[in-house]
RNA sequence: GGGUCGGUCGGGCAGGUGGUGAGCCCAAGGGUCUGUAAAACCCUCGUCUUCGACUGUGGCGGUUCGAUUCCGCCCCGGCCCA
């Protein structure tokens, strides 16, 4: 039986049992722990109009927070995202890349809003480093923030050693400043104390750290001195890897799983949680849902006896899609999943209609289901080309309403309702196929 | 700007004295077993009109019966010098 404090004492307590701790700066357990009211912020990168899984590390950080009742503040990088792609420099595209930024931040609002509680006077907010950054003149970029920063310091960080004999550009070097800016400025306007990230931004939040430090010592700054006496604090996630050393964030495929629905179907996204890794289900129980020990610790029990039921697999797949795309949706990908997976083959169709728009489907052409089923199925787009539906084929992987297809050249089977094609494509891959026009 | 070394399958590398280019490792996919997991084992991994044919060694051109190899120009990356 495990518990921890509801209020702001408890949360590193239970981000400790979460594994989701990896270091915190001085005085900040004592600053929780007074209860006084805190602010924290994480950085997040708008390149894209989406999140991905990856992100969901900072966010569930951001997610206990709030829990714990922090006042969670997301930082979008438009700013820093703007000096990152040193490729395309001219002023057209950068007044373009400004449009694009401010539609991804506003997206990436979108998305976090399934996450956090961005009402009421604790609510969350988003803020755009952009604001700040783009206006700050050089000179005073030099005498506020440079100022504070020997060569030394910023050469000891790891982040600089690591790069030093690959080589590493003056922009690249100076991003631990520009993320100090933030962390000062966002310290100084929304009284934001705490700057989280992963691991690997600890070198970048103790500079801010260094940064606040030295500009808040000539000040009178009497609110931090009550209990945990920095005026500053950070908390670091550790690095997050799959059990086969994987980076994690990638499907099999290796491409990105999205957070919105028009990139990663709800059906992938919960499908992706669903072939989780024994190894790692415990851990991403632990870190993407806000599931209490006894359920965590119940279900790992359960795994452990009856492994072949998945029952973690299934709780952690059901409870992330419910709260990525809702409660409903996931429900449903849920009931979909477990028809397209059943033994038997589906025979309705209506539920074949059903699915081919929910789960997404292909369609083929008149003409294409009477030659040969890899033809058909690669002009479809079902394969790459023709020889990955041969091979396919050949290895033994493609099933078509039930029936093993196992000549290349072979018509496809008859559709069932004379329109549709459920198709099985090795032990994970359904589709649903349409006679098309 | 000068010099130099490189660019070969998704990644990392081999090899190739002008005569059929693709081999290794990893990753990936299929199969068997199980559980839509892992491990293990087997198979596959350029394209096509597939018992056969056609591409393909950064790009463009040249020499040649024939170019990955030789020549020229260009693009990209590492290192050294300025």
């Amino acid at each position: 039986m495990t518990s921890f404090d509801a209020g702001l004492a408890g949360l590193l307590d239970e981000l400790r049992w979460r594994g989701m701790f990896h270091a915190a700066s001085d005085g900040l357990e004592a600053r929780l722990a007074s209860g006084r009211p805190i602010s924290g912020y994480n950085g997040f990168d708008p390149s894209g109009s989406s999140l991905h899984i990856g992100s969901l590390v900072p966010i569930f950080g951001l997610i206990h927070f709030q829990r714990h009742g922090g006042r969670p503040v997301a930082l979008v990088g438009g700013g820093t995202g703007m000096i990152g792609d040193p490729s395309g420099r001219s002023s057209e595209r950068n007044l373009l890349d400004r449009d694009t930024l401010a539609a991804n931040a506003a997206a990436i609002h979108a998305q976090l809003e399934h996450f956090l509680d961005f009402s009421g006077p604790r609510g969350a907010l988003l803020v755009n480093n952009l604001d700040w950054l783009e206006s700050m003149t050089m000179i005073e970029f030099l005498r506020d923030i440079g100022k504070h920063f020997t060569i030394p310091y910023m050469l000891a960080k790891d982040s600089v050693q690591v790069r030093l004999d690959k080589g590493l550009s003056y922009t690249e070097f100076s991003y631990m400043l520009l993320q100090s800016a933030d962390f000062a400025h966002l310290r100084r306007t929304l009284d934001v104390e705490m700057q989280m990230g992963g691991a690997d931004q600890w070198g970048n939040i103790t500079a801010g750290l260094e940064l606040i430090r030295r500009t808040a010592s000539g000040s009178d700054d009497d609110g931090a001195a009550a209990a945990g006496n920095a005026p500053a604090f950070g908390l670091a996630y550790p690095l997050l890897l799959t059990a086969s050393g994987a980076k994690y964030g990638k499907s099999a495929e290796g491409d990105s799983i999205w957070l919105d629905p028009e990139r990663t179907t709800p059906y992938a996204f919960y499908q992706h949680w669903l072939t989780t890794d024994d190894r790692d289900v415990g851990i991403y129980l632990r870190w993407f849902t806000t599931m209490a020990p006894d359920e965590i610790e119940g279900l790992e029990a359960e795994m452990a006896e009856r492994p072949g039921a998945r029952a973690a697999q299934k709780a952690l797949a059901l409870d992330v899609t419910a709260r990525t795309h809702g409660a409903d949706t996931a429900r449903q990908v849920e009931m979909d999943s477990a028809v397209l997976f059943d033994p038997e083959p589906i025979r309705d169709p209506v539920v074949l209609e059903r699915l081919w728009r929910s789960v997404g489907g292909f369609t083929v052409a008149p003409g294409g289901a009477a030659s040969g089923a890899a033809g058909a199925l690669a002009s479809a787009g079902v394969f790459a080309s023709n020889g990955e539906a041969r091979r396919m084929i050949q290895n033994g992987g493609l099933t078509i309403n039930g029936e093993p297809i196992r000549d290349p050249a072979a018509a496809l089977p008859a559709p069932i309702g004379g329109a549709w094609w459920e198709v099985r494509i090795g032990k994970r891959r359904r589709e649903i196929g349409r006679l098309g026009g």
